[in-house]
DNA sequence: GTCTATAGCTCGATAGAC
DNA sequence: GTCTATCGAGCTATAGAC
C-alpha cells in the first residue's frame, strides 16, 4: 500500500483515464521535476502504484515512454510546418504562423516542457532528435524574410527564443508578483511581436 | 589500456593541470553533453584512464564534483552582488552592472552551461540551490528600476532572460552562418540594451 | 595519489503465473 | 492488464593494498 501518490496535475474527474495515459500523465510529470535520466521507472510505477513490469505491457521501453509524452506535440508541429511556404514574403504573415506555432507549443506546454528541462538531448531515440533538429531548423528559417540582414537575422533568432521560452517558464518563475498570465503572455507577445516586426522594417 | 581517451576541450600545453583540475575538466564536457543523472563516475574515470575509485580520493560524492565546477562561478556572482547597492535609480548604471554580469557568467561559461543544461535542479546539493535561487531573485531586482510599470518588469524579465540565454547558446546553436561569435554577441548586446533602455523611458 | 576488489544497491528489462 | 520473481548490468561508494 503507497500512502504517498499525491496527484500533481489535474486529473479528469472519475479518474477515467486509461492506464497509458495516466503513465505518460505520472512520467511527464517527474521527467520535468528530476530529468528524463533521473527519472527510474520504480518512480513513474510507484506512483501509480503499479510495479515496474506492469509499464511493459503498455510501452516496450523507457525511450517509448518518451517518444508518447513528445510524439503529440511533433505531430501536431509537422501539420502545421507542412502547410507553410517556403518563405514569408512579407512580417505579417510570418507573424500569424508564430503566433500559430505558439499555440501549438502551449496547447502541448507539458511535453514542450519536458524537452525544454532535458536539454541534453544525446539520450533521445534518433528518430526524435531528428524531427525535433528538423522543427528547429525550418521554424528558424520561417522566423527570417527575404533579404534579410545579418543583424536582423541575429535578432529574429534571439526573439524567437524568447518565444520558446515564454511558453515554458510563465507558470512558476520570472513573474511578476500578482500578475495573471494573460496578462503576462499579452505584454510578452505584444514585445515580441513589435520587436520582430523592427526587422522587417530595417531591412 | 583505453584507447579513447580524446580531449574535448583544449588543455594546458604540457598537461600541467592537477588530477583535481583534470576531473573536473572531463565531468563539465560530460555532464554538459549527456547530463549530471546521465553521466556515471565510470565515465568520468574512463576518459581520465583513472579508475572510479582514484576519483574518491579527489571528491567525496558525485555531488562534490559538481559543487567543485560550479563554486568558482558562484563565488564571483556573490562578489558582484555584493558590490552592488540596493536598487540601481537609473538605466545607465543598471546596464553597467547587468553587462558586468555577463563578462562574469562569459568567464565561467562553461559552469553556466553546466547549469543551463541539467535545468532540472532536484538532484543539486541543497546549499548550491538555495545560492543559485538567490542569485535569480536578486539579479531580477537589479534589473529593475524604481517605479516600473508591470509591463516594464516583464519586458526586464524576458531581457534578462535573453542577456542568460546569449551566455550558453551562442557556440553551437542558432547561429547566422558564417557570422563571428563576437559580432553575434555585439548585436544581440546592443539589441538587449536598447531594450531595457526603453523600459526605462517608459515609465 | 592511484590502485584492485567488492559491497550493497538500483537500474532497465524479461519470463511466466493469474 | 497487472502481477511476482528474477536476471544481468551498472551504479555510487568504501576498504585496504601499494
Amino acid at each position: 500500500m503507497n500512502v504517498k501518490t499525491e496527484q500533481r496535475t489535474i486529473r479528469q474527474a472519475g479518474d477515467k483515464q486509461s492506464s497509458r495515459e495516466k503513465i505518460l500523465d505520472v512520467a511527464t510529470d517527474l521527467f520535468v521535476e528530476h530529468g528524463y535520466t533521473g527519472t527510474p521507472l520504480s518512480a513513474i510505477a510507484a506512483q501509480l502504484d503499479f510495479t515496474k513490469a506492469a509499464l511493459y505491457y503498455h510501452f516496450k521501453s523507457k525511450a517509448d515512454i518518451l517518444s508518447g509524452i513528445l510524439s503529440p506535440l511533433l505531430d501536431t508541429i509537422d501539420e502545421l510546418l507542412e502547410q507553410a511556404p517556403e518563405r514569408f514574403p512579407d512580417a505579417q504573415q510570418r507573424w500569424e504562423f508564430l503566433y500559430n506555432y505558439s499555440q501549438v507549443l502551449l496547447s502541448h506546454s507539458r511535453a514542450v516542457e519536458v524537452l525544454a528541462i532535458n536539454s541534453s538531448n544525446s539520450w533521445l531515440p534518433d528518430e526524435i532528435k531528428e524531427r525535433i533538429e528538423y522543427h528547429r531548423r525550418r521554424t528558424m528559417e520561417l522566423a527570417m524574410l527575404p533579404d534579410m540582414s545579418d543583424e536582423d537575422q541575429v535578432k529574429a533568432i534571439v526573439i524567437m527564443d524568447m518565444l520558446h521560452r515564454e511558453i515554458v517558464f510563465t507558470d512558476d518563475r520570472m513573474v511578476v508578483p500578482g500578475m495573471k498570465p494573460e496578462r503576462r503572455r499579452e505584454i510578452v507577445y505584444d514585445f515580441i511581436r513589435e520587436a520582430l516586426e523592427a526587422t522587417a522594417a530595417g531591412r
